[in-house]
DNA sequence: TAAGGTATGATAATGATAATCATTACTGCA
DNA sequence: TGCAGTAATGATTATCATTATCATACCTTA
């Protein structure tokens, strides 16, 4: 029965929340091991992989291929630059309704969204536009 | 000067548009080896950075951590499934306004955004509840 | 305490993407 | 047309996050 969360799993809950922000698997291991006692690698994507599945932790991918964690929250969204990597967060969210439109209609339980802007930040698009 | 577009990249975004669909890297760099001249994939990669940065492809990430890429296109968003990936594709979306809000409020130009929905599949749900 | 199952951790394997570097193609100019 | 300099390409290697493996430790229940 996978209701029961596992040491591991209350540990990193905790210091996720402690956190208030995304943290990478292998940042939450490091710090983890600073806290307290460790835990392995290993167990930090599984713990990860289990509480998204129970629906709460959140991931999204970065631009640079890793991926970042928190707890499930509503609307912490990005405008992300494609070039300097520059991400603003921004706080507006039209999507609730829909969200719940589509939980009916598609019948999936939905747990979190992911809404991602991307292009460039006025200080990029100047040198792209320069050919620098 | 980067407003020129390169032979590759012209293959590439010609490929893309032929396909009409999403496609990672690599498969694009087995399918432009199986039409016509190969491409390296090297290039395959640079070209579609180039592209991206120059707003006419987009990425989006999937959950098994590869990147795909389609020609820039409005509103085709997708509903995830954690647990066995299914994804299934939307069509509505309540982001245009916003968009442009903060296209001026934030000084960015945006090229395109991405929107997810995570969450179970019905299936999946009833799996996860049993406890399997 | 013993048995069965689950969780854990160290480590190796995987796989996508990025960096390297020598070679090739292209540009403007004499 | 030939040259020089620059950008593009491709083969290959390096990187690095994530996954798989597997033996050990733990926990629950009888």
């Amino acid at each position: 029965m996978e209701a029961q969360r596992t040491r591991s799993q209350e540990q990193i809950l905790q210091l996720l929340g402690k956190l208030g922000r995304e943290i990478s698997a292998q940042a939450l291991y490091v710090e983890l091991r600073h806290h307290r006692q460790g835990v392995g690698l290993a167990t930090v994507y599984r713990s990860l992989e289990a509480l998204k599945l129970g629906g709460v932790v959140q991931a999204r991918t970065l631009a640079n291929g890793e991926a970042v964690y928190s707890l499930v929250q509503e609307d912490k969204h990005h405008l992300t630059c494609l070039q300097c990597g520059a991400s603003v967060p921004i706080d507006a969210c039209p999507v609730h309704e829909l969200e719940a439109q589509l939980q009916t209609s598609k019948r999936f339980r939905i747990y979190y969204h992911t809404l991602e802007f991307f292009g460039l930040c006025s200080l990029c698009e100047h040198q792209h536009l320069a050919g620098a």
